[in-house]
DNA sequence: AATTCATTTGGCAATATAGCCAAATCACCA
DNA sequence: TGGTGATTTGGCTATATTGCCAAATGAATT
């Protein structure tokens, strides 16, 4: 009942989770991907994305939150940018663990035989 | 309404999400940082994290069906592992970008006067 | 086999998130 | 000032997540 963290890393860990918060959307992920190839406005990612409008303001909403991207109207639009490009860097670290686990799945599924196997 | 990128690029995205949910809770990231350590059981993490056992534990399983964590039941009880721990590397950048935020917000709330300033 | 400790699972209520539509803003232009 | 395009906000429903309790499971012990 007593947790063995005080108030202090509390909020350092309830900070940290908003980031990975904000980055646990597949949308959200298109748009830090394409954000990283340089600034888009809200009409464009709106149609990467295939969303309605709204539904990726409000993303962007979350990501701009969370310190992950900035933005800065110009005009009548307004444009997104990657505010932290080191989430780029992490996005390998998945893909590479993803590629351990999708193999280990393989072989849960059909392991290779140690001896002599045949198809069931 | 139609999204400029393949239902490939659409699972991928998908699955890569699917780390960052796992990592999107404030419990789920104190227990990644232990398991950096070394392997814990769930009484120990239980312990820790300050909630019901069975609550550690589903978040248990949720790490673990993303891949994050590995488990090994010994006797009585399971040893958790981390299995990914590139992960650690992305604390340390959203730590850094964190700061960096923190800072900027403290000048939003108070900037520093260009020439001449007093309290209002 | 009964007991106990460690863990997981089922179920449920509270809360948070996602996505659409419609309405409100805001900038620019006629 | 009215109109148009770009964006955000409010509101709503559907869905997902969280966390507790209680019950089920499993291993070690008596």
């Amino acid at each position: 009942m007593t947790p063995r963290i005080s108030k202090l890393e509390r909020a350092r860990l309830e900070a940290r989770a908003k980031v990975f918060k904000a980055l646990a959307h597949p949308s959200r992920l298109l748009v830090v991907q394409e954000l990283s190839r340089g600034e888009r406005c809200v009409c464009e990612l709106t149609k990467l994305v295939g969303a309605d409008m709204s539904t990726v303001s409000k993303h962007l909403a979350v990501l701009h939150a969370a310190g992950v991207v900035d933005s800065e109207k110009r005009g009548s639009q307004v444009y997104y940018r990657l505010r932290m490009p080191c989430v780029l860097g992490f996005f390998k670290c998945v893909e590479g663990a993803m590629q351990a686990a999708a193999k280990e799945q393989m072989e849960v599924a059909s392991p290779r035989p140690r001896r002599a196997g045949r198809k069931r």
